[in-house]
DNA sequence: CGTAAAATTGATCTGTCTCAACGTGGGTGG
DNA sequence: CCACCCACGTTGAGACAGATCAATTTTACG
């Protein structure tokens, strides 16, 4: 647990089986790890890109503002999630990414990637990686779009809480998350007033609870119907090939 | 123009400058040449990923159907445009792509891209393509949560502009735009009605025209203005090293 | 020409926002 | 160790952007 690449390895198990010697050489990848407070920046738009992320411990996010000073989250990175590795190909960072919660990351240079990336097993993994996020983007859109507040938020606590169980972080039906109701709020294009009303929706109605960041969900089937979620988009079962526990 | 590959290579080499030989392996991977009829399906969620994508000619578009009935367009494909070739990494499709218009389109098998993504420069180009892709997203994700139909809908007519723009599919401000009302709204995630309106709207303020297919474009300004445009994630300053014309 | 899809217009309804106030808990400095 | 304080959460009343429902007109095309 101590093993900074622990998480991700979970993770990229799930999409690709991995080689001893793959994750041998992740390991070996890891020369920088850093902490970050919440708030502070992993990375700001219009920084050089000389590095990407992989999230050992923590919650963080990438965000932009918009020109009224509302902010949107566009995306969450969990523990054992990595950053695109093709944001390299990009002179400069085109949006932000910030510490929600006490992160632990690991930064990886190009050259670092680039060997990673010579090995077949996590070229595969890593191009699933990206396929999802790209999905989970697509999926928030649809949330926005045309999804109630209850649906969404409903959506994306079923999505967290799946994500988190594919690293070990969820036992039972419970799990910690680091978020605040405007945080909920500036991911899902709702204010906090709205998130807080549907979460005392949801509590009255005996789904869940979140209180003092963590999440309990006492009717997960209900939760799931009333989202519409279907987790096949973030292709969490078990890969061919991979080892189920 | 008869080329398959013309406007693909106008796109890539905004990113990244093309040796002559990439341009020449571009060509040499041409085999297959379809044509679509409007709503006809270039793929289906579900299908098995045997080949991407690029389009030669016409409009397409990736969506999603919401449980509802709903459809949200969460991309275009517009000429020129790669889809994103990770792809092939995942068993099955996870969304459907359909035609908006007449569309012709190369078909790419995974070999082919592979032997294409060992040139340095196609390499570097099509990842940008990828990240570019993603920024689209995030943008949509901003407008479709935070901007008013107004704005919304003249961030996406910027866009669409700028985008032909850079595959010399514009003259003047006018440009084709083969997109129903219903189209547009699916893509917004706004009634038809609204869009309509909204239309109506900019016409009688003098913005733009857009009838029978042609967006033509009286207040390019104005019109960046009202919708908060700024064109810096499509990423089309042409690339260091690539010639300027 | 005829017919179906697309565009246009009007009247009404509703989910979410806005503004405004008040409660509360956990961290910190005296 | 207690008191203060500030971020976060909670609640209420009213406003509005955009949805919905329902015609009617216009356009494209076989």
């Amino acid at each position: 647990m101590s093993e900074p690449t622990f998480r991700l390895k979970l993770r990229l198990e799930r999409y690709a089986a991995l080689h001893p010697e793959e994750a041998a050489a992740l390991d070996a990848s890891v020369s920088t790890v850093r902490r970050f407070a919440p708030r502070d920046h992993l990375a700001r738009q219009g920084d050089p890109v000389d590095h990407i992320f992989v999230v050992v411990e923590g919650f963080a996010c990438r965000y932009k503002f918009m020109p009224d000073g509302r902010r949107q989250i566009t995306a969450f990175l969990l523990p054992g999630d990595i950053c695109d590795t093709r944001i390299f190909s990009l002179r400069t960072m085109d949006h932000s990414i910030a510490a929600l919660s006490p992160v632990e990351a690991i930064l990886l240079g190009e050259d670092a990637v680039r060997r990673l990336e010579s090995l077949p097993g996590l070229t595969r993994a890593l191009a699933i990686g990206s396929v999802v996020q790209h999905s989970i983007s697509h999926e928030w859109l649809m949330s926005v779009g045309h999804r109630t507040a209850f649906e969404r938020l409903s959506h994306l606590l079923c999505e967290l809480f799946e994500r988190l169980q594919a690293v070990g972080l969820t036992r039972d039906y419970q799990c910690e998350l680091p978020l605040t109701q405007t945080e909920i709020a500036d991911t899902l294009a709702l204010t906090s007033v709205h998130v807080n009303r549907t979460l005392m929706e949801m509590r009255r109605s005996g789904l869940l609870t979140f209180q003092s960041r963590q999440l309990i969900i006492h009717d997960y089937d209900s939760l799931r119907t009333a989202a519409g979620f279907d987790p096949s988009y973030l292709q969490l079962q078990p890969a061919d090939g991979a080892q189920d526990a």
